[in-house]
DNA sequence: CGCTGTCTTGAGTGGGATCAATTAACGTGG
DNA sequence: CCACGTTAATTGATCCCACTCAAGACAGCG
């Protein structure tokens, strides 16, 4: 089981003595995902285990709401969230969702535009908004960084929506499924077993879709040869090329 | 006529010695759009007149096309451009429409992932790729600029994400056009009368619709009392709240 | 073993796409 | 100024696919 509950969402669970190998871990995020340390001296290092807080999401726990003022930027260093706008009918989009070593931060706004909600156990390292500022200020070699993740995420906003607007149905979740797996590949995995850490209908939500129609497109799928699933959670990708020339790539 | 004819579009024109006007225009551009310029001395300003080049392009013409290696950043100070993906099988998308004051280069890409076409008679001011690094370099205001351009328009890519995937034609169609009169209002217009300089075909490809669905929504629009259709690319808005809650916001 | 929530599968409907024809707008040349 | 030709936009008729509603299958867990 790896969905949250239906509605009843446990709230955020602050880490007010980070433990030293949670702190490790939002160094290292730090380091490696947005590339601060890479010429720090110890006192420095310093300073930024001090703006530096671990934060433990528990599956289902909702992060963020839509609306709500911003006070810190995350990276993720665990689990998976997802992104969740929701209209006055009820009308739900998922704007993407978030796997460890991604940046939650680059919005114009100063409050949050999605409710942030955590679809698998996770674990955010957060640093409020001010103190940011000032890192931002201090290296401008971390503000050419998070530049680089902007345009990045830019160009997959563009891919996406292509996708939303021009695709059929079994074209997107091809499109979803060989996106996921790249982005697990980077994460060194192999990339021919793929995990799904969301519902069908978060997959839905998320390709403009209905869960019914998100379902008979897996079977279809599978039917083609083009994958295999498993488990529930679990996509094996059979035929890579088959996939990728049904989304016209 | 706005409209570019078929499909005889005509190549980019340099304007290898840009006239004064020309180089003002670039010149303001960059100072009010990227806000380069607030406090530079006059060899800095000599320095940026040096790498900044204005360029007309015809309607119909054809900056750039998917695939093509980047050479240029762009900023447009006239006319209007779409920006153009197409898939093997003739689908079409237009990610956006690019007005003036807007920043062309904000792509983690080295090659140009759009067609960019002029839809209108339009003007650019272009600064080649490694000059345009070396501004970067020199102007750290101008980097903490490009994010926040960055960051904004990932914003506006989940709107349209949004209403890409959930939305129906007419809330789309409303939602567009409360866009176009909101960034049209930002340039100084009133707001009410919102020009189109895209054709219908150009609509439907932007909002995942066909051109007859776009045709149809207009007149629905009209017959409802939302908006009136003086020129076939002139759109009064009569009954902005009527609209706005259509799309549901 | 039954309960709960999720996923799958089925049958029927509706709305946007498709195909086709008409109308309108604009520019040209007589 | 008007008749013509071209291109774009509108309107109409039909079809198809994804949505909707509903039932059934499956897994996880107490």
């Amino acid at each position: 089981m790896t969905r949250p509950h239906s509605g009843t969402a446990v709230a955020t669970v602050d880490d007010p003595a980070p433990g030293c190998s949670a702190l490790r871990d939002c160094l290292h995020c730090s380091v490696r995902h947005l590339a601060v340390c890479s010429a720090l001296s110890p006192d420095e290092v310093q300073a930024l285990e001090r703006v530096t807080v671990s934060q433990a999401l528990p599956l289902g726990a909702t992060l963020a709401r839509a609306g709500e003022p911003r006070q810190h930027v995350y990276t993720l260093t665990g689990g998976a969230l997802r992104l969740v706008r929701t209209l006055a009918d009820g009308r739900r989009q998922i704007s993407g969702f978030v796997l460890p070593g991604d940046y939650l931060g680059l919005t114009g706004s100063d409050h949050h535009r999605h409710d942030i909600e955590a679809i698998a156990d996770s674990r955010v390292c957060r640093v409020a908004l001010p103190q940011m500022k000032d890192l931002r200020a201090r290296y401008p070699h971390l503000e050419r960084k998070l530049l680089q993740r902007a345009c990045q995420a830019l160009d997959d906003a563009a891919d996406a929506a292509l996708a939303l607007a021009r695709l059929q149905p079994a074209e997107k979740l091809a499109d979803f499924l060989l996106r996921l797996a790249a982005r697990e590949a980077r994460l060194g995995d192999p990339g021919l077993r793929v995990t799904l850490p969301m519902g069908r209908s978060d997959i839905a939500d998320h390709l403009g879709l209905t869960m019914e129609t998100v379902s008979r497109t897996f079977t279809k799928l599978r039917q083609q040869g083009l994958i295999a699933l498993p488990h529930l959670n679990t996509v094996e990708i059979l035929d890579e090329a088959g996939l990728r020339d049904l989304c016209g790539a």
